[in-house]
DNA sequence: GCCAACGTTGGC
DNA sequence: GCCAACGTTGGC
């Protein structure tokens, strides 16, 4: 099993909005950065964790954790004009864009804000810390008990 | 809202 | 196939 961290903009989808899902399991689509679309549709595996992270806002930080229930298939928003994720260069025969379905697993008593991770040795390797623009990342298992001691220490 | 980092695009 | 322009991300 690996583990991954989400971003996610808490105005665009929070963590509470993936737990007030049905089955508290949303699709994580909308991802338009080839970095990150690799990951997802290589990497990315039913079991595995994810760290649910609030981005570009007040605080940047942790905020809980979800699991993988459904590995990537073609994000439907691609081919969907009206949507602002469309992507007029994908075809249903060679989709361009991946989404994967995550389950609300956890919310953490403290979230880990980026300060505190950034000032952590036992973190600085992290890719959040390493390169800061990547929306979805791999975390090693250390890193993910670590991040989960804060949270809920 | 600025701008830096990174990857893709496309003119030549 | 080089490389400048462009798009996306996201901290500050």
């Amino acid at each position: 099993m690996n583990h991954w961290l989400f971003k996610s903009e808490p105005d665009e989808y929070s963590i509470d909005d993936l737990k007030a899902e049905p089955r508290r399991t949303g699709r994580w689509d909308g991802i338009r950065n080839y970095q990150a679309r690799n990951f997802l549709r290589d990497k990315v595996a039913v079991g595995d964790g994810v760290l649910f992270y609030h981005s570009a806002c007040k605080i940047p930080a942790v905020v809980g954790a979800a699991k993988v229930v459904r590995a990537a298939y073609p994000d439907p928003a691609q081919f969907d004009p009206e949507s602002k994720y469309f992507d007029p260069k994908a075809t249903r025969d060679k989709p361009r864009w991946f989404c994967v379905d995550i389950q609300w697993q956890s919310q953490f008593a403290h979230p880990v804000p980026l300060k505190v991770i950034k000032q952590d040795p036992a973190l600085e390797e992290m890719v959040l810390v390493r390169q800061g623009r990547l929306s979805i990342q791999p975390v090693t298992e250390q890193e993910w008990r670590r991040i989960e001691k804060l949270g809920n220490g």
